[in-house]
DNA sequence: CTGTTAGCGCGTTCAC
DNA sequence: GTGAACGCGCTAACAG
């Protein structure tokens, strides 16, 4: 059932049904027709067909967002979720594509999907931004490691992110901080912008650089990281983790040597997992604020769709700590 | 860059570029004009419009999958990211949409992106189905719930998973059997084959039916359970989780009260998670074979997309068991 | 004012 | 090997 069926159901010309559902300014159609022609489509069951209309016009409503590379986890998950939520409000469908390292060009799945706008994580190859824009998506949002303004609005969140552990450590009287480096390589992009903050925010209090160490998911290579730390000079009391995974690694490499944080060791995590709060001891948390995070990108992607600029990146408050005793 | 560009290029008509480039069997075309053809291709950089063949076509050479409701897990992304991996080899994009509480229709998704196939892991409306099959996509892949063959292939996995915990458990002793429910509702399409399985293979074994109890992720009301399974009469001494996030609650409970797995309460979990080894003690848990599935989902969507029968589902050997010491 | 005609966008495919 | 039509919605130009 096509524009065709709708028109001749309605007793009028295709020109005037597109002119109809499309509310087309400029064009006065008188009420009675409208009315038929909303009636045809509604005995019809007629749907545009998404196909043409992409083809037409270019792009299509659908937002791509190219997943990245490192496992996805539950914060990644939420955002997704929200995410879905409020663009499916402005009548754009969000769709993921899992990159899965790189085996094929990403440029298939853009193209195939002519998306209006499309998200990205981390950086993506200036070749596949110009490819892009060529194709006619003008809308692409960097979250992290772009050079724009919009690329740079997560990046400093992510350092807020580091920076924000350490001033927990600091303020219950850590003077020297260790941070917890994710065995996965993958997720360098996020472990940069991190340990950055960390690192920045050691240098403002006056503290020493951090002795950063990588902890993988394994209890005993992290107990390993555990002795070093203690057995340094001056000794590390405090350790800041890549993310919540690798401080539940650090708190079993405590266990292992029959420890216990915070006063053996005080580690903070990243992202406040749902199982944070079951760690033992509770594990204390930095985390970025789903909800803040959604409604910043979309109303990147709004602005970006109506050609207005992008918006300011996201206070230093969008970054939060759930405290619960494992610092 | 169309095709008309290549066409006047290459000094042939756009028919010829369209046979050339597709292969048409049944045209018979000289060897010298299709390199003329590919030269003119490579020479200006011509893509395929991919809005245009969708139009045409009727379908595009995307797969969409339907997120689920429910918080998405790493199992979700491991499968998520071999998926897209193995279909990309057939020339397929993955793309996966998150349902997020069905606020909107369904229909506006999959109309915007006239996917080849879709997959879902629960049951689907049967309106939205018709709407589909209607719309003209005849491969949809119900994992969990369907009634066809296809539709049943996750379900027995998932009963198999639920019987293995059980298995488990029974042959260290266990002769009174736990299970923990997860508090969040989203979840219960899974709970329930889940549960089902556990039901049977107490049947089977010659035990009592499970003692079920909801555990939220929660130590506190974690607690709580593991004491009323412990004074239960017969008390119960081993839990099948619903997954590894819900064991991590009960061995959370269970610290509460001072105790340990698996002398004072067994626990199995469920999905193997990247931290289950981080537990203490480390978590036994059930799991489907991430490699396994992916295999089987791929060569249901490419079975349907060239009009085969459905494969067969996977065998009982696709759920596996890490057995590290919780049970 | 009201509504139509005609043609675009682009790849595919039938008939010659 | 080609011309022409098709799939379907959008819209500038035009006629009643």
């Amino acid at each position: 059932v096509t524009s065709v069926d709708v028109a001749r159901e309605a007793g009028v010309s295709r020109a005037t049904v597109s002119y109809v559902l499309n509310d087309t300014p400029n064009q006065r159609i008188p009420e009675a027709t409208r009315r038929r022609v909303w009636e045809a489509v509604e005995r019809l069951g007629y749907a545009p067909s998404a196909a043409a209309r992409t083809l037409r016009r270019g792009r299509s409503d659908v937002v791509l967002w190219l997943l990245p590379d490192w496992p996805i986890g539950p914060m990644v998950g939420r955002v997704l979720e929200g995410l879905a939520v409020a663009l499916a409000e402005a009548g754009l469908a969000l769709v993921a594509h899992p990159r899965a390292g790189n085996r094929r060009p990403v440029s298939e799945v853009w193209r195939a999907i002519s998306p209006g706008a499309v998200i990205v994580w981390e950086t993506l190859e200036p070749d596949d931004v110009a490819a892009m824009r060529a194709a006619g998506i003008d809308v692409i949002l960097v979250l992290m490691g772009g050079d724009g303004p919009a690329g740079n609005g997560l990046e400093i969140s992510e350092q807020r992110t580091g920076r924000l552990q350490v001033e927990h450590l600091a303020a219950r009287g850590h003077r020297r901080i260790g941070y917890a480096h994710s065995h996965d390589e993958r997720l360098l992009t996020f472990a940069g912008p991190r340990l950055a903050g960390v690192r920045a925010a050691c240098a403002d209090l006056g503290l020493d650089p951090p002795d950063v160490r990588t902890v993988g998911l394994d209890a005993e290579r992290a107990a390993d990281a555990v002795s070093r730390w203690r057995t340094a000079t001056p000794a590390v009391t405090g350790v800041c983790a890549y993310n919540d995974e690798v401080a539940l690694a650090v708190l079993a490499g405590l266990h292992a040597h029959r420890l216990r944080a915070p006063d053996d060791l005080a580690v903070v995590g990243v992202d406040n997992i749902p199982i944070a709060p079951l760690a033992d001891p509770p594990l204390t948390s930095v985390f970025v604020d789903p909800e803040r995070l959604v409604d910043y990108i979309v109303r990147g992607v709004l602005a970006g769709l109506s050609g207005e600029p992008a918006p300011a990146a996201p206070g230093s408050d969008i970054v939060r700590i759930a405290d619960r005793g494992s610092a």
